[in-house]
RNA sequence: GUCCCCAUAGCUCAGCGGUAGAGCAGCGGAUUCUUAAUCCGCGGGCCGCAGGUUCGAAUCCUGCUGGGGACACCA
């Protein structure tokens, strides 16, 4: 902390005023209200009181400029030691010498217009509702120049408070942010669609394939897994009665971090009885173009150099045709021998061994292909192989029902016919589970109450997992996943956290 | 986990073998319409950490820590 603001609060303290006083300060009207109904003379702006922080000062003589910035904004205030005739020292030394950008104060007054024709609150009375200790990254500009933009990631994210101080465009993205998830969530209500809530703490993960947290209960003595994915809990709902189904869920996978991955994300899944994957693809279709339609005003988007547009219908595209038109030949007849190598020939690494055929197939479909879907792109009938969870295609069992969205070249959504035979269903997870057990991995049980939810007949079902960090990345413009989370997963700082 | 880049004042950066600089922020002064306010004056640094090379290291080398990017992993 600073000395000298630590010196300027005694000398508050000294004077009688609590730098952190317990009265409250009821606003009236924030800065951009002001701003933008004044010129009409809409409301009466004859006692305004707002409240944020004081974030320049221009200080002159006897009167002098400052601007406060509070959540909708900046405004202009105006400082005049007459206003103060009986306490001049409320102006020539709380105002003047004690209070510092970032303080955040409470001001009230009357609105003006200045000479040069600024919106301006002129301050008749003030008060100091919390004493800022560190100096604020405070960006100035001109046309030209920015100085001292506050730039640097680590800082932005560890000090994520002081970024939304500085940065109002920071602010407006986690506005953006919420506004995807409430437009999701009123499309699935007006759907008739219900909002649920299912465990985090699972005894066994499943639903994706990635390396779990795991985390142990001491009341029973058991380990207990972060979910990777709520699927199997939601099909679970869908046996017990309900028909449309969806939850907003966090899930964690202990898995590397990059540019579009953070350990912990936001996925929504939404499961929907009596339903297949064409059904749902047109579901999607209709989704995205209410949602970038209302937090956008509009269906098409700027994302980095990509201009992306959101207007149904998607393109369709068949997983072994976009192969085969990509490659030159159908993958589906070639031996193992010529898939590596096309591999590489690509300059493709090979999967981690032990691999099977279908490896090399899904890699080269990652790398080569999936890259290339730029617009939103449905690719539809994975290989049953690489789909343990959907429903085998009805005119061709060797793929399933099973679609991903992809845009700009990432996955954003991924959707099946579920697969609800329940003998299927435990033969593909027992398939699943030995092909782990070869590449030595950690064994994992079966979910035997989820295959015993299946014995008892769900209905045919189909569900959706949806990205919201990916889909906000992409209507913010963000090039990150850490831009478009509060606190994305960092180092922590200093000495490293004991290990438990 | 591997490779590349970065780390200098509160913030943004320059300096890249001869003992540290700018702008903004800060402090003192002047100023009743400023808005990057202006004008005069001033302070501020374990140059990320530890070792090495050198007469001499912010600068060169090695290791470590933290961050960014790419790759791998993430059906």
């Amino acid at each position: 902390m600073e000395p000298i603001r630590l010196e300027k609060l005694e000398e508050l303290r000294a004077l009688g005023i609590d730098p952190y006083p317990t009265e409250p300060f009821a606003v009236n009207t924030t800065a951009a209200e002001i701003l933008r109904y004044y010129p009409q003379q809409k409301l009466d702006y004859k006692a305004v009181r707002l409240a944020g922080r004081l974030w320049r000062k221009r200080l002159m003589g006897k009167a002098s400029f400052a601007v406060l910035r509070d959540e909708s904004g900046d405004i202009q205030l105006y400082f005049q030691r007459d206003s103060f005739a009986d306490k001049p020292d409320l102006y020539d030394i709380v105002f003047k010498k004690l209070l510092d950008l970032g303080d955040v104060i409470g001001v009230e007054g009357f609105v003006f217009t200045t000479k040069t024709g600024e919106i301006t609150v002129h301050v008749e009375r003030f008060r100091l509702l919390a004493k800022c200790l560190h100096p604020l990254p405070i960006e100035k500009q001109t046309e030209e120049k920015t100085y001292a933009a506050f730039t640097d990631p680590e800082l932005r994210y560890r000090q994520r408070y002081v970024d939304l101080i500085v940065h109002l465009g920071v602010r407006e993205l986690f506005r953006r942010r919420t506004a995807i998830v409430q437009a999701i969530r009123d499309f699935f209500n007006e759907k008739g669609y219900l909002e649920v809530e299912t465990p985090i703490l699972q005894p066994v993960y499943g639903g994706a394939f990635a390396r779990p947290f795991v985390t142990h209960l001491h009341a029973l003595d058991m380990p207990l897994y972060l979910r990777i994915a709520n699927e199997l809990y939601l099909k679970r709902l869908i046996v017990g009665g309900f028909t449309g189904v969806y939850e907003f869920s966090k899930d964690f996978r202990n898995e590397g971090i990059d540019r579009f991955h953070n350990p912990e994300f936001t996925q929504v899944e939404l499961y929907v009885a009596y339903q297949d994957y064409y059904w749902m693809m047109e579901l999607v279709e209709k989704l995205l173009e209410t949602v970038v339609q209302r937090v956008t005003g509009g269906l098409t988007v700027k994302y980095g150099e990509l201009e992306l547009s959101f207007q149904a219908p998607f393109r369709r595209v068949r997983y072994y045709e976009a192969l085969t038109e990509v490659v030159g030949q159908d993958v589906r007849t070639l031996s193992e021998t010529q898939l590596l190598a096309l591999l590489h020939e690509r300059g493709l690494p090979l999967p981690e061994p032990p691999y099977e055929r279908i490896d090399l197939i899904a890699q080269l479909f990652d790398k080569v292909v999936e890259p290339t879907f730029i617009q939103p792109t449905f690719v539809l009938d994975y290989p049953v192989e690489i789909s343990p969870l959907a429903k085998r295609h009805r005119s061709d069992p060797s793929v399933t029902e099973r679609f991903e969205l992809i845009v700009a070249g990432k996955e954003l959504a991924n959707a099946y016919s579920e697969l609800n035979d329940p003998l299927d269903q435990r033969a593909r997870l027992e398939r699943q589970a030995a092909l782990r057990a070869a590449g030595g991995m950690e064994a994992m049980p079966l979910d035997e109450d989820f295959l015993r939810a299946l014995e008892y007949g769900m209905p045919p079902t189909a569900g959706l997992g949806l990205g919201i960090d990916r889909l906000t990345m992409l209507l913010c413009d963000a090039p990150s996943i850490q831009e478009v989370l509060f606190f994305p997963l960092l180092r922590p700082e200093g000495s490293p956290s004991p290990t438990p």
